[in-house]
RNA sequence: GGGGGCGUAGCUCAGCUGGUUAGAGCGCUGCCCUGUCACGGCAGAGGUCGCGGGUUCGAGUCCCGUCGCUCCCGCCA
């Protein structure tokens, strides 16, 4: 930190400090924890003139309960202000909750009322007062009686947007929006399945990795990129980790995982695409199919999903009105074939050719699959597998028996693809043929050939979109809801 | 990229078959109200009806173009 700033916030510290001071309720306390008080030895008053208060530490509004009848510093927003004639309320809300804070009026209003008077919603403040039990509250039975109050950084008043302002005018100015107590939550869901993926590899000896975003060249197929301006030459933002993932199996680190940004340049206008997002990914050495990949994928996500259920479980239902819970396991596994003839059995008509061998699911055929396995089977999961090559990159392995059909499977989560993932070509005369049979071009992807000249591994993995997990976790209709920032074709701000 | 929908006050929206000064709720401003808690009451300010062109005596309303947003499909995580 540059000294002056430094300066600046030593500078506001002492002000703090004197205006705590200053304050009748507060100034008896900061003198007894400077040594002054009751517990510690009795000093002159020179002496306690000198020396520096011990601050007042800042009380979060969820821990008000265990300060009653002490004097406290809360800090944060005005949630709104009911300004009476005998009598003013100020909510305030900081990241732990909302309080309300109390004020008489007299005949004639006090500074510290006509401060009130003027507080404009969403200011951020600084305020100290007495906290008192009284029933009459209904924010938690308590309140707090003002000592003080001083605005950090006034808000203007008519705010932009409202909670139920259109989604794209509330990511116009997502820092407001995201104000809010549940979009708050989405964001400490977030945190909280990270880490707890992070737990479960870890217990199973993952390495993290981080590969590079800028890349040479394609590692698919080269339409979905976006081009970026290296020095004297075109660079291309990683649309996946694939190659390099691969690569850390080549270099014999066994199980991998990575949390990163993707960038995908197709022009999509869907609620969960974006351009930039979230790819969770793992790769995991020595298995002996497909199967080993989905086996670690249902447990880890259980694992996953257990957390959250225990450490927010009530939160989400409360605000969001979805249900988590431990999924059970196994995850039902049907054939992307038999998933046809079970959609076509149930009377489904899919579009575009959906229900052909030789196509993917679309997504009314998908929703529609995942309803009749929650149907059947009582799971809300279902791993689809064996799709055929002609809908799967060259380096997915194919089933020796039958060969038009690869080591491969989707999950799909209420109806919505979480993964795509499967056991990889490691044998490199195979994969060599497979990328000319998909007229891949071969010197573009010579370096990713090589990692199968000196002995690889058997191995296979998945891609998992984080945002689409959260916003099936929290039942929002859009990634764009559960996005920090989204990007997407029309939209590169904020 | 293909198809559908929308664009009216700071926000959310209403404006029927074209017809005088374009409305509501919330918010904002002022005044009133001894404990509010979605506080309440009274008054007020605030709109080139996305933009451009056209049809018409007359366009928020109809037509064309354009921009923005949105949903579905394609693509995928």
């Amino acid at each position: 930190m540059a000294p002056r700033r430094m300066g600046r916030l030593r500078r506001a510290g002492r002000r703090r400090a004197r205006r705590l001071l200053s304050h009748p309720l507060l100034g008896a306390r900061l003198a007894r924890r400077a040594g002054g008080g009751p517990a510690g030895r009795p000093v002159d008053g020179d002496r306690a003139a000198i020396a520096l208060p011990v601050p007042v530490a800042r009380v979060a509004v969820a821990d008000l309960k265990s300060h009653l009848e002490e004097t406290v510093e809360l800090r944060g927003w005005v949630h709104a202000v009911r300004d009476q004639k005998r009598m003013q309320f100020v909510v305030l809300r900081d990241e732990t909750g909302l309080a309300q804070l109390i004020l008489g009026k007299q005949e004639q209003p006090s500074e510290l009322n006509e401060t009130i008077s003027a507080l404009t919603p969403e200011s951020a403040v600084t305020v100290a007062g007495l906290v008192v039990a009284d029933e009459r509250v209904k924010l938690g039975g308590l309140e707090v009686q003002l000592a003080s109050l001083s605005v950090d950084s006034p808000a203007e008043p008519e705010l932009p947007i409202t909670p139920d302002s259109a989604l794209d005018k509330r990511i116009d100015w997502r820092y407001l929006d995201l104000r809010r107590p549940d979009r708050r939550l989405i964001f400490e869901v977030q945190s909280t399945v990270e880490h707890a993926m992070r737990e479960h590899w870890r217990e199973q000896g993952f390495i993290e990795i981080h590969t590079p975003k800028l890349m040479g060249s394609a590692s698919e197929s080269g339409a979905e990129l976006f081009k970026v301006d290296y020095f004297e030459r075109t660079a291309y933002l990683a649309q996946s980790p694939q190659f390099y993932k691969q690569m850390a199996m080549a270099g014999g680190f066994g199980k991998v995982f990575e949390i990163g940004p993707v960038f995908r340049a197709n022009p999509s206008f869907t609620s969960r695409h974006d351009t930039e997002f979230t790819s969770v990914d793992v790769e995991i050495s020595w298995i002996d199919s497909h199967e080993d990949v989905m086996a670690f994928e249902e447990r880890w996500l259980a694992h996953v999903l257990t957390v959250v259920a225990e450490r927010h479980g009530e939160q989400i239902s409360s605000t969001f009105g979805v249900e988590v819970g431990a999924p059970k396991l196994p995850f039902p596994r049907i054939t992307l074939a038999a998933a046809k003839d079970l959609l076509e059995a149930g009377g489904h008509e899919a579009g575009g050719g959906g229900l052909d061998p030789d196509h993917d699911l679309d997504p009314p055929s998908e929703r529609a699959l995942s309803a009749i396995v929650a149907e059947q089977t009582g799971s809300e999961f279902v791993f689809v597998c064996d799709y055929p090559t002609s809908v799967r990159p060259f380096y997915h392995m194919r089933h020796p028996d039958q060969p038009t059909l690869t080591r491969s499977f989707d999950l799909l989560w209420r109806g919505i693809e979480l993964t795509t993932g499967a056991q990889r070509e490691h044998r490199y005369e195979q994969l060599l043929a497979q990328a000319r049979a998909k007229n891949v071009e071969v010197d573009q992807v010579q370096y990713y050939l090589d990692f199968f000249r000196y002995g690889a591994p058997p191995h296979g993995g998945f891609g998992f979109g984080l945002t689409r997990l959260l916003m099936q976790m929290l039942g929002q209709d859009t990634v764009r809801e559960v996005t920090f920032l989204y990007r997407g074709p029309n939209r590169l701000e904020p």
